[in-house]
DNA sequence: CCAAAAGTGTTTGATTTACACCCATGG
DNA sequence: CCATGGGTGTAAATCAAACACTTTTGG
């Protein structure tokens, strides 16, 4: 808590952004286009601007590389990474933010970094080298984190849009998860669990059978009873 | 991700060391004796150093202040906090970790901090202005993440000395829930979860009564059952 | 012997699981 | 009319809360 002999640290946000794409579990990567590590993937991520808070610096940097603003979607912060070595020109502190976004229409909107798209985790996780930096480690904390949320609150509904089925929110669950979940009794677990779901007047046939209450997400982003334990 | 335009930032670590004293949940604060906020309380912390790791720093400044390596207790991030007008003086980046102690004998050993004492989180807690910077807000973090990780997973054997009865560990979920638990029901509860204790050849009477089991730490820092719900 | 805390057993009610069954649509 | 998913009912199993009861010490 001294005066001013502060060493130089830079300081970066890094993002882990992930969502549900046709049934796979995916994290968004771009491919780097400077050295150290020029040609291999990484987490998207940025400088944090000289007045710019932390949570801002991370939407700006969610905003640059999917043109999403969380509205749907959430983002928290996950953790902080500062080992002296993980860059290799400088001393760099890079917090890292999770994302959750629903499947985007385009792969990734008008975008800072064209070269930016979605990879199943189990692919980026298979060796842990595969990403640059320490970014493997990174992206591993961040979809572990998911998972044990997805347990107990209602952020599931995170990787949904804006109107969405049972049916739906439960792919999510078993993508996220790798497991299969009984849908009647997912179904009664999750209309029982008051806060969790919105009924809106709509249903759908998208996916076959009988057609299909629409829900929003509940405004609460609820703390549920544990859920399902896979 | 460009070249080497960072602007200059400085990183701390904070601590919230948190132990359960005399039956109250109660953390571990300095008095400051410089400006900004001179004289005011605030959370054990300090510069991290040129070529220190972030976890190094925050066992450098818990042994500092405490005397303590947590080799009994935990130590683990909590979350980093950066917002441009925290430190008056400078762009301050804080990185905070949340240590778990036993009640130390003595109350902080040969310690940096002369002026360092636990304080109980409801009075720190009870106005938020009372904690110099965002201390009051980090603070606040902590207690919630560690009465939330009590709920499911063996933590709170961190706040127990190396040799404990499971009636002290009650008397721990008490003071930090502020609850009063079933002793037969909570009993069963840890005794019946494995990885959780490790049961010692002794007992003891101190506290009264029957002799008690002694146990130790599991272990594991095992995953539970949600053991109880406040 | 009495108080006080440790520890065990049992009863009751809630929660979870598994699965039988009916519903409403598209092809 | 049938395949497909949506949604409800229900019985069995599992788990948690409440509490009667026994144990073993110190005073």
């Amino acid at each position: 808590m001294a005066g001013s002999e502060h060493p130089p640290f830079a300081v970066t946000v890094d993002l882990v952004i992930l969502t549900v794409r046709s049934g796979r579990f995916a994290a968004l990567v771009v491919e780097r286009g400077e050295d150290p590590f020029h040609g291999r993937l990484a987490l998207p991520g940025g400088f944090v601007r000289p007045d710019e808070d932390l949570p801002d610096a991370a939407l700006r940097e969610l905003r640059e590389e999917t043109g999403l603003s969380p509205s749907l979607g959430h983002l928290e912060q996950l953790a902080s990474y500062g080992a002296p070595g993980r860059d290799p020109r400088q001393r760099v502190v890079s917090v890292a933010y999770l994302g959750l976004v629903p499947d985007l229409p385009e792969p990734v909107a008008g975008s800072d970094a064209a070269s930016s798209r979605f990879v199943p985790v189990d692919d980026l996780l298979r060796d842990a080298g595969s990403l640059a930096f320490d970014h493997g480690r990174i992206l591993a904390d961040g979809v572990e984190r998911a998972r044990a949320k997805l347990e107990y609150t209602s952020l599931a509904t995170a990787f949904c849009p804006d109107e969405f089925t049972v049916g739906e929110l439960r792919a999510v669950y078993e993508a996220v998860w790798g497991v299969e979940l009984d849908p009647r009794n997912f179904h009664r677990k999750v209309t029982g669990t008051p806060g969790f779901l919105e009924p809106t007047v709509g249903t759908t046939t998208r996916g076959g059978g009988r057609p299909a209450q629409l829900y929003r997400r509940g405004p609460t982003t609820a703390l549920m009873p544990p859920l399902l334990r896979p």
